[in-house]
DNA sequence: ATGTCGAGTTAATTAATGTTAAATTGCACA
DNA sequence: TGTGCAATTTAACATTAATTAACTCGACAT
């Protein structure tokens, strides 16, 4: 089962906006279209995407100060970038907030397709399962459920070392209480909950000799690793 | 401890070449540059490393093969391809061989630096992003959701956190009470309008020690972190 | 001036999380 | 097929985060 990848796309001239959205979902995205910044950001807010195409001249709110907007909240969320101008210095201030990529107008569909895809290849593809985890100055081997400092090695049970394992692999991001839980106890019940925050303590008594390493709660959404 | 990225660079016309790797070096790169395809298969076997830049058109052995011969070593090295001819169909095969990025000649070196930062920030995970603020003698990190004053160091909580964060993106700035409201508590009721008024309140007691550093009101507007 | 509404502050309330220990489950092994 | 031990869950109690309430203060308009 192939997981559809959501697209927001901005783009204020509506002929280019269509033609690119009618091109992705032709390609098996699932591609929204605002017409400027504002309802860009409205769409942002309430939806889930995997990948951003902003325009960077557009009205009411301009692509960059859309970019730095969602930066404020979602610091991970690829961003590719359309410019009409080719101007240096735009660029790099796009650069700078934290772009992927950028492609200068006219460009080929076919190759902002390209470019998205080595974009997906990269956020979605590497994460997937690593073995081992430097964590602080822990080292964590999933495969044998060993947690060691330096030549001390700790065993961890199961619970711990699935529930360390999906925390790392969402490292410096909040890990959802509930998709742990379905991901782990597969039912998310209010008792596995319980179950789960006594596993955090364990975790946290674990990673207790490093000051730098800490499993931080974030109120009502879930966990953090953040290291 | 900064660690340093190794890059290996392949280029025949010795100038450019020379030039590239004296920037990258300066940029604080670990820079091996080969003069042919050939060499640089022979430097990415006896060593690792972090990003590939090869230009496609090379005596010997030309980039593409050069690729592809080294995504049978390995799948997973970033690789970012040099093109003087800007010829779509050599473009696309460089992006199916796997490639993250291309340049076509002639480019501004910086734009080659934003493109490799981009690319290293994607796999490697080290987020450039702003994550610690420096508040007048506060230093507040977002990561760790904490406020320091020299040795002292108060826990944040995630809404104090994020209150805070969006204040220091805004600073000498007014942050529209309504922004603030959409994306911290999502909805801008009355009671959730409230709520951020206590937590504004939090944030003054615990800033309150440095009088340079002030949270303002702005009536009906919202709020100004000036300092 | 003065009334209204936005904002400041503190305290009370509610819900989520932290922690420890006891109870239970499940599995390896005699 | 029981026994023992470790893993996990449940329970109990402690603590903290976030919201709501209550009351106060201050800005702005008429």
């Amino acid at each position: 089962m192939e997981k559809e990848y959501k697209i927001l796309l901005t783009e204020d001239d509506e002929n280019l906006g269509m033609l690119l959205r009618e091109y992705l979902v032709a390609k098996g995205y699932d591609t929204d279209l605002m017409p400027d910044g504002e309802a860009g950001y409205e769409a942002f807010t309430s939806k889930k995407y995997d990948v951003c195409i902003f325009d960077v001249m557009m009205p009411k709110k301009d692509g960059f100060t859309l970019a730095k907007e969602i930066r404020m909240v979602n610091s991970d969320v690829p961003i590719i970038f359309l410019t009409a101008k080719s101007m240096k210095e735009d660029i790099f201030q796009g650069f700078k907030i934290g772009a992927d990529d950028y492609l200068t107008k006219p460009f080929s569909m076919e190759e902002l397709l390209f470019r998205i895809e080595a974009i997906l290849r990269r956020t979605k593809g590497t994460l997937i399962s690593q073995d081992v985890f430097q964590i602080g100055k822990y080292k964590f081997d999933t495969q044998k459920q060993q947690l060691s400092e330096g030549d001390e090695v700790v065993k961890l049970t199961t619970k711990e070392s699935e529930l360390l394992k999906l925390l790392c692999n969402n490292a410096n991001k909040v890990l959802e209480r509930n998709f742990a839980l379905k991901t782990i106890w597969v039912d998310d019940n209010y008792f596995n909950a319980r179950s789960m925050d006594v596993y955090i303590t364990k975790l946290r008594k674990h990673l207790k000799d490093d000051p730098s390493v800490e499993i931080l709660n974030v109120h009502g959404k879930g966990y953090k690793l953040v290291m």
